[in-house]
DNA sequence: AAAGTACGAATGACTGTTCGTAAGAAAAAG
DNA sequence: CTTTTTCTTACGAACAGTCATTCGTACTTT
């Protein structure tokens, strides 16, 4: 029933240390405590640092892709698929929040290749989303404005969840869902 | 009329690489070598790579408090006053880029007792704010939410301002900042 | 017998910082 | 205007420590 396999402990602990000190700051010695190992036995399961960064990074760079996919292949309109997206960000950011702060906080660390690949991807999705927007504004349902400002500003918005977001304090998450997604859609709607 | 000391050379080369690669990943030779200097010879200005960070730090916290001072103490009502600090932090963002960076992103890398200092300051600031929007929404001038999710909804779209904003690109300061701020106030009002 | 895993020791590279020293500028004294 | 003293700054060498990673070896599970 335990069914983790020792690749996804190391993973799982060096996503809350990158968190909490960054990527930099996390010694190999300070995972491998962290799970009670040595550091040169975490070689046995991951190649490199680097390594697990990478793993981190994309593994949730494509949860937003492959949400990206789903939400723009549906037939609705721009402004359902606007809501979708804001609500897929609420849902990644809060279900695993660290994975998704060394998503967005030590991306930068990546070494090319993988560092531009990550770019790379990153733009498609926001290009992707600020198609959705002009859509949108073309249609008449979405205020006309700047489509980059107003996309920035959105995921802007959004991408500091984790950072303040406890599950166990008051605003439960379904009335942070459904204020953060109303005060976003009222302004960009009218 | 250069009169730049070179403190602050230094203290503006950290930000800018403090930018770029983090705290912890820009090392003092690296930072000597981008203004010609050997490493040793950086202590002839400054005590500590730490100090570095603290200034930069605190310097910006305190454009943000007494940015803060100014709007809170002037004689108009909670509406105005959100509108006025949404474009302190549009200013504060755009005017100082890379200070601003290493405030958002590097302050976790401060120590005790500066570390703490610093949350006590950044808590406070928020805390005012928050009082702000309740009594706005006692007024019944803004739509009753939760405080926390308005306040930090409002907070994030701002603070990854520095991230994407290009002063060269399209979209003038002038646009963005109004635009930013009408859909954020859309997004509180009514 | 074979494969997978954990460990200690060691590697070379890099870290922030200190120190003695030498060169230069500024200030003081002649 | 000189000469001498003081202050500031830059540098190279060295420090003790940490870093990610490798390797040989032993233990455990197939």
């Amino acid at each position: 029933m335990a069914g983790k396999s020792k690749r996804q402990i190391i993973l799982e602990a060096a996503a809350r240390s990158f968190r909490d000190k960054g990527y930099q700051a996390t010694s190999m010695r300070d995972l491998a405590d962290a799970i009670s190992l040595k550091a040169s036995s975490l070689y046995n399961h991951i190649g490199s640092k680097q390594e697990i960064l990478r793993d981190i990074c994309f593994d949730n760079a494509n949860r937003f892709l492959s949400g990206m996919d789903d939400i723009d292949g549906q037939n609705i309109g721009p402004l359902e698929k606007i809501k979708a997206l804001i609500e897929l960000h609420i849902q990644v950011a809060t279900e695993d929040i660290t994975s998704v702060t060394a998503f967005n906080d030590e991306w930068r660390h990546l070494e090319d290749p993988d560092l531009s690949a990550f770019i790379q991807l990153r733009r498609n999705y926001e290009n992707r989303f600020k198609k959705i927007l002009e859509t949108g504004m073309q249609t008449g349902v979405l205020t006309p404005t700047d489509p980059t400002v107003a996309l920035y500003t959105l995921l802007s918005s959004v991408r500091w969840l984790y950072d303040w977001y406890k599950p166990e304090r008051k605003p439960g998450l379904d009335l942070i869902r459904q204020q953060i997604t109303s005060l976003l859609l009222k302004g960009l709607c009218q």
